[in-house]
DNA sequence: GGAATACTTTCCGCATCGTGGAAAGATGGG
DNA sequence: CCCATCTTTCCACGATGCGGAAAGTATTCC
């Protein structure tokens, strides 16, 4: 994640300073932001100063720590206006999220992982825990799945030859993987049965642009003891039709399969 | 909005763009970027393109448009994680105790009741009682009317017919209970006048999270005596203005308003 | 269709602006 | 109370960002 090439070395620094401000928990101090970032101290403090007057950075005086400021988070959340379909599928993840009773998510694809854009909590005490903007592999979650199961084979061959495992149910397996991917373009939706933590389950299906690309994918999350066997078809089927709305109106449609083998429908 | 006094110039700039890139719909061309923030052509290129290697823009080849990008809003997005609206909302409660010269509490809805969870005091002998972490009923105090009001009607309409009276002032019925929402979402705050207890009168205003929900609501308590009708539009106009510095600061907003009735503004 | 127009991208010499070592100022622990 | 550690300020050096101008690319209008 190094600052690559960058026509401006101060932003590039400055970049990489919120990024890891952004992975922190509870903040940073300035050595720590310094190190992190393999720069002098007096050089992150500058940076850190300079992004706080913008209020991109925030300084707690008491815990002397630095961490996220509002107008970074304000500004970042420009990026979802752009992506209309966040906005146009609010409505219905609200309505899905009254019928099934579980959270409501919704992911984008970029850069070889999903990241979470939408989300519509459930009432329930205990509920998943995506974060919004927060990033999970392709490979292990509903979303993911769903939108892997979406592109053609081309792009996902050049998977490594052992996916990383979450939990003991992770499919590490290039090839189960890609089994799975044609039972998921069968049935229209994906599971995660406990591949990315221990006691998550999840549906995902996924919506697809005007293109017939995909834009995005919906997911229903929650504790496996809430979401049981027989649960699954039936949360399954309501993330296919909720993705079919937003799809409506957003003037996506479902694209040509083209699969030569026997993926039936 | 303009960049202050910066220790590193680019980084004014650069942050200039990113805010006005997130104010924009659709994205900005070079020349309204440029223009927008001041700057020479070139000058915004080179620093579009240094972000856009970050992630922090991106680029429409399409439509020739820059917006924000993705990295933007997943580093923004780890503001939430360090944001405490108690923490951040006490320097503002403080000024408003000092202006007001009444206590001043923060509650947040829990289960169908309020829980206070800020407080400062005000420095009068005679004062309000409530107590940080103590519940209160939604529909006789002031925090809990104010965040009933940003509700929409579907979920409170699961009240009981009858509602318990703590004093003969308390609203009972939840017709009147209603109406008496419309009014507090037209003026921006809530009026408690011995509904709770008897001489004890606050308004309180709500405060919005970044999805326009309730997050929480800010109120000013006293004795009637001290609070009187004179008094009670002024202080519940600082009670709004509180509350909106308060949203200011963890980044939220007002919601849009979809009520089809003429409950205007 | 061709020329004029508007906008985007690259180039490069100049001096401004950012850099980081060092020192001063805080803070905390023993 | 002193030493160790972390934060903040300072400053001289030169690398780095600046913007005018020119080249390259879409768009419009006759």
């Amino acid at each position: 994640m190094g600052a690559a090439q960058n026509p401006v070395q101060v932003l590039g620094r400055a970049i990489a300073i919120l990024n890891h401000l952004a992975q922190s928990d509870s903040g940073l101090s300035l050595t720590e932001v310094a190190r992190a970032a393999g720069l002098a101290g007096s050089t992150a403090h500058r940076i850190l100063t300079s992004l706080e007057a913008e209020r991109y950075v925030r300084f707690d005086a008491e815990t002397r720590l630095w961490s996220v400021g509002v107008q970074a988070f304000i500004a970042g959340s420009g990026f979802l206006k752009t992506r209309h379909v966040v906005q146009m599928a609010r409505p219905h993840m609200r309505t899905l999220m009254e019928r099934s009773g579980e959270t409501v998510n919704l992911a984008i694809e970029d850069q070889g992982s999903a990241v979470y854009v939408g989300q519509v909590e459930c009432r329930e005490m205990m509920r998943s825990f995506a974060r919004l903007g927060g990033r999970i592999p392709l490979h292990c979650s509903g979303v993911g799945k769903a939108l892997l199961s979406a592109v053609p084979e081309a792009q996902w061959q050049r998977l490594p030859s052992l996916l990383p495992a979450l939990t003991p149910l992770t499919l590490t397996s290039p090839d189960v993987l890609r089994a799975d991917l044609g039972r998921i373009r069968q049935r229209g939706y994906a599971i995660d049965d406990e591949e990315h933590a221990i006691g998550l389950r999840c549906v995902a299906a996924v919506v697809f642009d005007e293109h017939g690309d995909a834009a995005c994918a919906v997911s229903l999350a929650g504790p496996k003891a809430r979401i049981t066997d027989e649960r699954v078809p039936v949360l399954g089927q309501m993330a296919v039709e909720t993705a079919g709305r937003i799809m409506a109106e957003i003037g996506g449609r479902a694209p040509v399969i083209v699969s030569a083998s026997g993926a039936g429908q």
